[in-house]
DNA sequence: TCGTAAATTTAAGTAAGCTTAATTATTGAT
DNA sequence: ATCAATAATTAAGCTTACTTAAATTTACGA
């Protein structure tokens, strides 16, 4: 089934894309406390949610268990997700706004985008395949394009040389931070060592020697330099 | 009073731009019943949303008498005004839209638009004083230019040349009307009649006659050729 | 000025999306 | 296996933004 506009409230539009964001982390974890905790909702709020979104076939959702997406339900979150990259690629370019000040925007202007305005910008940016933090973009049918060469830096061994491929963030702290320190999509970096317990990688970019804790080496990917 | 971001929602938005925009009218026409008529509410929801947002101080509401906006509604309504302006410039200018299609994308992107991401689009675009239909852009402070020599088509002189300065609707009919007949904002005219009973104004465009009933010459501003 | 038609308001009710408080189910440590 | 802690659910209630139906007010023609 073509990924239709399904209009649904701004509340649907972030409850399910929360499901599905979490539902792609390494340790997924879609439990409603967690995802109420995330969209800022109580527990009880949460679960009506649940069940409701069950009604319309966009969760499967049993009781006291984990949610997942039923195929409605991906279909809507790539369909904003698109939106939403296709914004920040937007706002991006013309705008030459901040990757977190185009990430604050195209957060509302997501819920607002009909699919013919979706198609014009993408047209207009020459159908991207990634948007500015490097994060792919979903076609109009839902199909997400993968470069399977990135890899996580908390995830890269130790003595190589890498390019960062992709800046997985939507805090200002966090990109306040690879500003000062030169981080950017096309960076090359070298990693000296990686520590566990705490998991932390030290890295060395522009000559500066820097130890990232896995809060931020578990959203920056990169790429091996051949 | 600087116009602050009053972050409304979507209904109070729509309802006060339209109290707006009828006040504006030759004939105003702020009577709840006609409020509700172009909102497609009940006449019970425009009289609650009228004393809800009295209390507010958005407007001025006595009952059973028609509605004027407040200082604060005032603001709102431009903000609003101003938000839905300058996106339909941005999109005209940067996807290469219709005018009728930059109409109903506007329409939806200015409820959700930061003063920031507005403000930043004014700057792209160049400080604009009008918007691809020539109705002017709103300042950041709700100043309004105003093009004196601009006159309703319907109050034009007969025997006279003037230019189409102002195409100021939102109908899709009206656009597709425009397109066939070649009148578009710069295009040349000349009034050859005015009708009265019923109200009518005969033109020539292209060498061609077009005979206009007031639906349409209300909406259409020109200015005289020197 | 009177009576009626039109306009407006009030009353009662609904759905979405929340809240807090109380209750119940699950899980993990002992 | 039990029990406390945690998680999830239910219950009751709130606000916004609507609805329809009934009651009221206004305005206007005779």
């Amino acid at each position: 089934m073509i990924c239709p506009y399904l209009n649904m409230t701004v509340s649907v539009d972030n409850f399910i894309k929360t499901v599905y964001k979490q539902s792609k982390l390494p340790n997924a974890d879609t439990r409603l406390s967690t995802l109420a905790r995330l969209l800022n909702i109580s527990n009880a709020a949460a679960t009506d949610m649940a069940r409701k979104l069950a009604t319309k076939q966009l969760v499967n959702y049993t009781k006291y268990k984990p949610l997942t997406l039923a195929e409605k339900g991906n279909e809507l979150a790539l369909n904003v997700i698109r939106k939403h990259r296709l914004w920040e690629s937007f706002l991006y370019k013309t705008l030459n706004l901040s990757l977190h000040e185009i990430h604050v925007e195209a957060e509302e202007l997501e819920h607002l985008t009909s699919d013919f305005l979706a198609n014009e910008i993408e047209k207009y940016l020459g159908n991207p395949s990634f948007d500015p933090h490097g994060d792919p973009i979903p076609t109009f049918t839902g199909k997400l394009q993968t470069d399977s060469s990135q890899i996580l830096l908390s995830e890269a061994k130790a003595g190589f040389n890498y390019t960062i491929a992709r800046l997985s963030s939507s805090d200002k702290d966090f990109f306040d931070f690879c500003k000062t320190n030169n981080i950017a999509i096309g960076s090359s970096i070298w990693v000296e060592k990686q520590y566990h317990s705490p998991k932390m990688t030290e890295i060395n970019i522009n000559k500066n020697k820097i130890i990232l804790n896995d809060d931020f080496t578990n959203i920056i990917f990169v790429k091996p330099v051949n």
